[in-house]
DNA sequence: GCCGTTTTCGGCCCGACTGTTTTCAGTCG
């Protein structure tokens, strides 16, 4: 297992002790070193061996010791001392809205509370209301939240969650009061996984759009006169309504990331303006800029784009406001043309009714030609490690199954390319036989085992393969299931580049596989990138916009991608 | 604890909201 996460948990949970102790400063300095390992492509495994793990930005010679002291003893003597300190389940009892680590800190001295049943017993008992600093209200709000700090712990699906802001944005979009409405947050930027789902709407009348709001079929958990919040499909669902004029700096602002709007008021705060959700003012001849959040000239706020060019910079889209470079390539004007889901002509990687998907080599033809599409590869599963039950085809099968494919193609005016999706084993070999990779297209050869370790050289076998295209789902991370291989992706990706082999977006919302991380890694490192659905029935197709917005999150454009080429090309690309 | 076109010390984004208080602390995004 990837121990990015692992480690990152860690040093979140250290943030949150320092800051119940009222340590000031280090929690964010924890978090932001916690975030950044959470996100970074090398595994902390590695960086420790190799004594390099300062090279993660925000972490310092401090924190590189911790980790490299977790890797090496599995513990962290500080954090064991912070827990023996103040014994309390801190992630558990802050997953109650409202409690934060000074609470908890509060509640333990006062009560002893150390779980969330202490808490709720606490609470329940009417203990806490009784405690210097809380009253009747904080305990009612504490035990009302805590049903549902038990149940979520998991961060949502995009793919879950997009389709339900889909059907709220059109919802809100049908009442007359709405000049705009966008998501923002975390959803806006298409991360892999999202806390909530975040809308903005722009209106005059910001109750009637409320009251509009709270009729979508859903529980209301409040609602005021320019916010509100609902629960549906076990999400939650943020409403903000703002006045047109301050559309784009409310949008700019609730998209985030919170790392990227500090960036963005450094870049203020050199210009003499400053950024909030209400404009870009020109304080230069204010006095006190701490007066008001309307203070000095408004010089931009209408629109998003108004916000960037009022500090010399060009809109930044959603998907790189990461603080990974894009307000310094922003500045240079040397942002990315992303890849759009226009651009795609075609899928390399989906399954029919031959090994486990739904529809038949017909269906998906029809499925490709209704998006658009100039051509596709039918990639049913060999048999090999990881296929079970049956599912896989063997390698006689796999040989009339491309007559079949071939025999689909003369009806169609795609190009129908024949193929497999062969399995990688743990040393790496390809479990298809090499004549029978021969006969096919387009060979797709994905990890299904032995996905807890590290794969670099498990890939780098498969992408160096002869007959291997595509590298399908590099990692094998299942979101909220598991990490997946550790990966180094510069040395996957120079082979990529160096054997025209096309590293695979997995566009499944399981997967997202590679991240948008690796998918920048692999662009450097000159590797071609491949977004592809993995579809089990035609209706599946439609994941290619998860992949896509991954690709851009990965700061990919189209000439990147090697299915936004046309069908001659790709098949150059194949050997065909 | 981290960091630097205010560089090796002295700062660290900004504001709303809530509930508890009489001026503020904590939480959230």
């Amino acid at each position: 297992m990837s121990r990015n996460a692992e480690v990152a948990a860690l040093l979140d949970e250290m943030a949150d002790r320092l800051e119940a102790t009222g340590v000031e400063y280090k929690p964010r300095a924890y978090r932001q070193a916690a975030d950044n390992i959470r996100g970074h492509t090398v595994a902390v495994g590695t960086l420790a061996a190799e004594e390099t793990v300062d090279e993660i930005d925000r972490v310092g010679d401090a924190i590189a010791a911790k980790v490299v002291e977790y890797i090496e003893t599995g513990e962290i003597e500080e954090l064991e001392a912070l827990r023996e300190e103040l014994p309390v389940d801190i992630d558990a009892v802050t997953r109650v809205e409202g409690v934060g680590p000074k609470t908890a800190a509060d509640l333990y001295e006062a009560l002893g509370v150390e779980t969330l049943d202490d808490l709720e017993a606490a609470a329940e008992a009417g203990e806490i209301q009784e405690v210097k600093g809380f009253g009747p209200k904080t305990e009612q709000n504490i035990l009302g939240n805590i049903d549902f700090a038990r149940e979520s712990h998991e961060r949502e699906l995009l793919g879950e969650a997009q389709p339900l802001a889909d059907r709220v944005l059109a919802h809100l979009r049908d009442h007359d009061a709405v000049e705009a409405v966008d998501t923002a947050g975390s959803l806006r930027r298409w991360r892999p996984t999202v806390g909530d789902v975040d809308i903005l709407a722009a209106s005059d009348d910001g109750e009637a759009v409320v009251e509009h709001f709270t009729d979508f079929e859903a529980t209301v958990i409040e609602a005021g006169t320019s916010k509100a919040s609902l629960r549906a499909n076990g999400m939650r669902v943020d409403l903000r309504v703002v006045v047109p004029s301050e559309w784009g700096a409310a949008l700019q602002y609730f998209s985030g990331s919170r790392d990227h709007n500090i960036v963005v008021r450094n870049r203020a705060i050199e210009r003499d303006l400053k950024v909030n959700e209400y404009g870009v003012f020109d304080i230069s001849d204010v006095d006190d800029p701490d007066a008001g959040q309307r203070v000095g000239e408004r010089v931009a706020g209408e629109t998003e784009q108004s916000m960037y060019a009022a500090l010399d910079l060009p809109l930044v889209p959603p998907e790189l406001r990461e603080d990974r470079g894009e307000i310094e390539a922003a500045a240079n004007d040397d942002l990315p043309a992303l890849v759009t889901e226009d651009d795609l002509r075609g899928d390399l990687h989906l399954h029919t009714d031959a090994s486990d998907g739904d529809g038949t080599v017909a269906e998906m033809i029809e499925g490709a030609a209704r998006r658009g599409y100039d051509y596709l590869a039918v990639t049913d599963h060999a048999t090999g490690p990881g296929m079970v039950g049956g599912v896989g085809v063997d390698d006689d099968a796999l040989l009339e199954l491309a007559e079949r494919v071939r025999t689909a193609a003369a009806d169609t005016d795609l190009t129908v390319f024949t193929g497999v999706e062969a399995n990688i084993g743990a040393d790496g070999t390809v479990s298809v036989a090499d004549d029978v990779l021969a006969e096919l297209d387009c060979v797709v050869a994905s990890p299904h085992v032995s996905l807890d370790s590290d794969g670099t050289d498990r890939l780098l076998a498969a992408v160096e393969h002869p007959e291997v295209n595509v590298l399908g789902h590099p990692t094998g991370r299942l979101l909220n299931r598991r990490e997946g291989l550790d990966v180094d992706m510069e040395a996957v990706a120079a082979a990529a580049a160096a054997n025209d082999t096309a590293l695979e977006i997995n566009a499944n919302p399981h997967r997202l596989d590679l991240r948008g991380g690796y998918v920048k890694q692999a662009i450097e490192a000159g590797a071609t990138i491949v977004i592809d659905t993995d579809a089990h029935a035609a209706s599946n197709l439609s994941f290619a916009r998860f992949g896509v917005h991954t690709a851009r999150r990965g700061w990919a454009e189209a000439d990147d991608v090697l299915n936004t080429r046309d069908a001659d090309a790709v098949a150059d690309f194949l050997g065909l």
